[in-house]
DNA sequence: GTTACATATTCATAAATTGGAATATATGCA
DNA sequence: TGCATATATTCCAATTTATGAATATGTAAC
């Protein structure tokens, strides 16, 4: 086990919100990482709501952070031991049978928008669903040309 | 999916807490259930305590109940669902590769004391741990012989 | 340097969770 | 009936968690 999840209760817990499972869902669909915005995107939860909880996967050991650039890619880390395999193959279920595939369809959506794929575009590329993000529009915009 | 678990994530919510962990650790080292007083003194943990905890895995849709007379056995559902065989390969994982190993041994010693395979004495038939079970002594009493 | 922008963090607050203590409920038995 | 006892529940205080809002940080481009 990695040294950071001192306790396995903390990876049941990482996956015991209704976010975070969104959230692992969507990497299990991305080995090789989506970055913040795209997650955003794909949930239609605020940035520093998904900021948040990655950090709460990560410090359970589940998951991965890369930075390129700007963007921060965050991927399931690779299981080293046996319990992550068992964790994974959960998840897999969850994504398999809930309307977590929802949030997946548009993480695909998103993740055509990709250039050499890459990420290059930020938040709000995909029109927001009724009313969820409520509160700041900072994050409506737009999409960009680059 | 049994009915009772709404939500996905409260499966794996009801794993993330240390004490609830142990439970179901304990549980699965002992297929035909095993009743709260045994599991108060496999975990050393307050009769209350035990109780609500075994609650909210049952309200997950992890735990079955069955009374007998004034005892009631709780034991891990029979899988119904492939992400509930997931979660119970965790659980084994988890029971082979941590401390709760020495719950499972002291679940193991309190179950020697069963007569014909039921429970026939009360809580606190185990010596309790270095202060452990502090407040108070409602629970502890000596070893009756029926 | 300045600006743009992807992401993280801080602050404040509401809601949920935890656990001890006390009490209630339910069952068996005399 | 009344008592013993296995388990559940209620009450309450402390702690944790979740989230919006605002702000900070870090990187790229100019």
């Amino acid at each position: 086990m990695h040294a950071v999840a001192r306790d396995v209760a903390d990876l049941f817990a990482a996956l015991g919100d209704r976010i975070r499972l969104r959230l692992a869902c969507c990497l299990l669909a991305v080995p090789t990482g989506a970055c913040v915005c795209e997650l955003v995107d794909a949930l239609d939860v605020s940035q520093p709501n998904i900021s948040r909880h990655l950090k709460v996967l990560k410090a359970a050991g589940l998951v991965d952070e890369r930075r390129e650039g700007r963007w921060i890619y965050y991927r399931l880390r690779q299981p080293d031991h046996p319990l992550l395999d068992g964790i994974r193959s959960c998840i897999a279920t969850v994504c398999s049978c809930t309307d977590v595939q929802e949030d997946v369809r548009r993480l695909r959506t998103r993740l055509d928008l990709r250039r050499d794929g890459k990420c290059v575009f930020g938040t709000a590329m995909m029109p927001s669903r009724s009313g969820r993000r409520k509160g700041s529009e900072r994050y409506v915009r737009l999409p960009l040309v680059h």
